[in-house]
DNA sequence: TCACCTATCACCTTTGAATGGA
DNA sequence: ATCCATTCAAAGGTGATAGGTG
């Protein structure tokens, strides 16, 4: 995945968004009643989006005030709060499908792992979604912010805040691979963006989103109105949050709770259940057995279901779950999907050349040499990821100070038409008028 | 010394191509 | 020729662990 950025040089360091071009398309339905201030300790991300929109914003007269803090995760779950929306498309709802499996980590304490190379998330976010035109074409994006300025630090038995966070990193958002599609298609199963990755690594050429270890994160889900990924003219936006979503970011699993909650959920974890090969007991005992030496290599020693020793202290008992539903849409959504309404290239086209989000026209490869993906793996991706990295807020980088109650950034800002994320030349903008390859 | 990060490992699931039968 | 089910191998995801770093 190549970042915007090094497939633009021409473009700069980063991608300004402009205003909004004259000759707005009148393909949406006209500016929706509302506009929308927002509070929340994030710049949010997608202003930049929107920049120059807001004519006559307007605030509403009570914006939700963020959920409280608690003082550390894993003492006490969090009281369970509904997902925040911000809407500028009315009578769209979500709801987080999963919503047991996160509120069992939650009530211990989310972390996630985060390495150089990306790591999934899990659980991941899936949601289902009522309430769309069925016919019009929305894009469904994920983003991560940070909860507060902390940086936390386990200690022994809880997560505490420990010292300030470290400075902002670059925004980064996801795309779902099936945007953009029809309001029918996203609500015909759930929407799962179990294929997001997160990354530590500031330098990450693949789009993963970019986070600091030892931080606290929520999840944002954003549904964006659009024609299609290439439209020059977004419809209407909702912003949606999950507070039991909330994770610390981690290099290296603090809690063993939360260990031993991902063993028994995840199945790419099976092999680390108590009747898995790489249990602890057998792990020591391969230990024992290099020391020793080699040995003839013992058949039937696995699953006998008389192997002695107590079970591994490695799993959790009991709590084994064999058809995860956590994996159970990654099928679904590996299904072949309707054809993208884009007309020519397909999603994962899109997603891979993060520039069709520009409006790459239908003939694009579906990958270049200069794609690292292709360099080091002669099979091609089932799926990768889009993602958009954004100009930090106005107030650069570095973490806002903590909003003062009665300042709100402009959040989504209905009133359209949106201009492109990326600016760049006109060409950029129209699927078909100007190949970029 | 400590907290944190990274590379590597073995095991597992997922995925898609190949194959064969209806 | 088409569809469907099965098989297989490669890719990729997982936590554990040892060693490195500041």
């Amino acid at each position: 995945m190549y970042h915007p950025r090094e497939l633009y040089p021409s473009l700069g360091p980063s991608y300004r968004l402009g205003p909004p071009q004259p000759g707005a398309d009148s393909s949406f339905a006209p500016a929706l009643a509302e506009s929308y201030r927002y509070p929340d300790l994030d710049p949010p991300k997608l202003d930049c989006f929107l920049s120059g929109i807001e004519a006559a914003p307007r605030t509403l007269a009570a914006p939700p005030p963020l959920p409280p803090l608690p003082p550390a995760l894993g003492a006490e779950p969090p009281p369970p709060a509904p997902p925040e929306a911000l809407h500028s498309l009315p009578g769209v709802i979500l709801s987080l499908e999963n919503r047991d499996l996160w509120k069992e980590f939650n009530s211990v304490g989310t972390e996630m792992i985060i390495t150089k190379a990306g790591r999934r998330m899990f659980p991941a976010c899936r949601v289902s979604v009522t309430g769309l035109d069925p016919e019009a074409r929305y894009l469904f994006l994920l983003d991560v912010v940070p909860v507060d300025g902390a940086r936390y630090r386990w200690q022994g038995r809880r997560w505490e805040p420990s010292g300030k966070a470290e400075p902002r990193l670059p925004d980064r958002v996801y795309i779902h691979p099936d945007s953009p599609a029809t309001g029918a298609h996203w609500m015909r199963q759930p929407v799962s963006f179990h294929r997001v990755k997160l990354t530590n690594s500031t330098l990450d050429p693949h789009g993963h989103l970019i986070l600091h270890s030892m931080h606290k994160y929520q999840p944002r889900i954003h549904l964006v109105r659009a024609a299609q990924l290439c439209s020059q003219h977004w419809g209407g936006v909702a912003s949606f949050r999950f507070p039991e979503t909330t994770f610390i970011s981690v290099t290296a699993y603090q809690n063993p709770r939360i260990t031993q909650l991902k063993i028994a959920a995840n199945p790419f974890a099976k092999g680390f259940r108590e009747n898995g090969r790489n249990c602890k007991r057998e792990r020591d005992a391969r230990v024992k057995r290099k020391l020793r030496g080699p040995e003839p290599v013992a058949t039937g020693a696995y699953g006998s279901g008389d192997a002695p020793g107590g079970p591994c202290d490695s799993t959790l008992s009991g709590d084994v779950r064999e058809s995860d539903p956590e994996q159970a849409p990654a099928s679904r959504e590996a299904a072949p999907a309707p054809a993208p309404p884009c007309g020519g290239p397909s999603a994962e086209a899109y997603l891979l050349h993060p520039a069709a989000f520009h409006g790459a026209p239908g003939h694009l490869p579906t990958r270049t040499p200069s794609f690292p993906e292709a360099a080091d793996s002669g099979r091609p991706a089932p799926y990768s990821a889009a993602f958009l990295e954004l100009q930090p807020g106005p107030a650069g980088s570095g973490y806002p100070a903590a909003a003062p109650p009665a300042s709100f950034a402009p959040h989504f800002l209905q009133g359209g038409p949106f201009p492109l994320p990326y600016p760049g030349p006109g060409a950029y903008l129209d699927v078909g008028s100007k190949p970029m390859y």
